[in-house]
DNA sequence: TCTATTAATCGTAATATTGCAATATAATTA
DNA sequence: TAATTATATTGCAATATTACGATTAATAGA
């Protein structure tokens, strides 16, 4: 098999475990992390940063871009990433309702 | 390949992915939202409310609890799990934190 | 136009994940 | 002790992910 059967969850589900599969990757998080202090960042400078090669790296900011966290727009010959702000809102609203309907210590555990 | 290069990055970022990586299944999305709404559940209850097989509910459950995101306790025959209180509260530090970070749309985008 | 420069895509190898049947383990009950 | 119940583990097939070299596409400047 190896195949996820999305079709027995709910569509909330699947979007959030989407979602956090993005950020399921150290190489993102760091992308993003880099992205949020630098307010803007290029492929190349990643490059540099991170030490993976170039298709690595491109190839984990079109996941992220995939996903919908990030935007690019051409810059020239470059491309400037940035945060996608209204779905990084959405993500940050996705997460805290899950994480918020932990009503505390059970009595068995 | 096919192997992440953890050495690269801090582990911080390590840590995040790791945590991102459990909630990045549909299956372990539902499991953990059935333990929050009951407190408590039992496998068995999982089986036969989520359409997988109980080896699948098992291993399921294995990866949250190495993830340390529930515990379990044996219960006679079965074994009660439950939300790892301390450790979720972690999380929701670690994701706040990461979140949070992201200081407004960017001008170029 | 030719040539850098930058990023995306393709192809591929190594490894990881998902799901399940079958089996094993552990605890209760007859 | 034997049968029952509940969960964990094993083994395996199908698929997904990670990483990178090589190549391609697209823009800027000489």
């Amino acid at each position: 098999m190896g195949l996820t059967k999305t079709e027995i969850f709910t569509d909330e589900q699947n979007q959030l475990a989407t979602l956090m599969k993005a950020l399921a990757h150290p190489a993102r998080v760091a992308i993003l992390q880099r992205i949020m202090v630098a307010n803007t960042c290029i492929c190349g400078d990643l490059v540099g940063e991170l030490g993976l090669a170039q298709a690595t790296i491109s190839q984990h900011l079109k996941e992220l871009k995939t996903a919908g966290l990030i935007q690019g727009t051409i810059e020239g010959v470059s491309v400037c990433y940035c945060i996608h702000p209204q779905n990084w809102k959405l993500l940050e609203q996705h997460i805290g309702t899950f994480l918020k309907a932990y009503k505390g210590p059970a009595t068995c555990c």
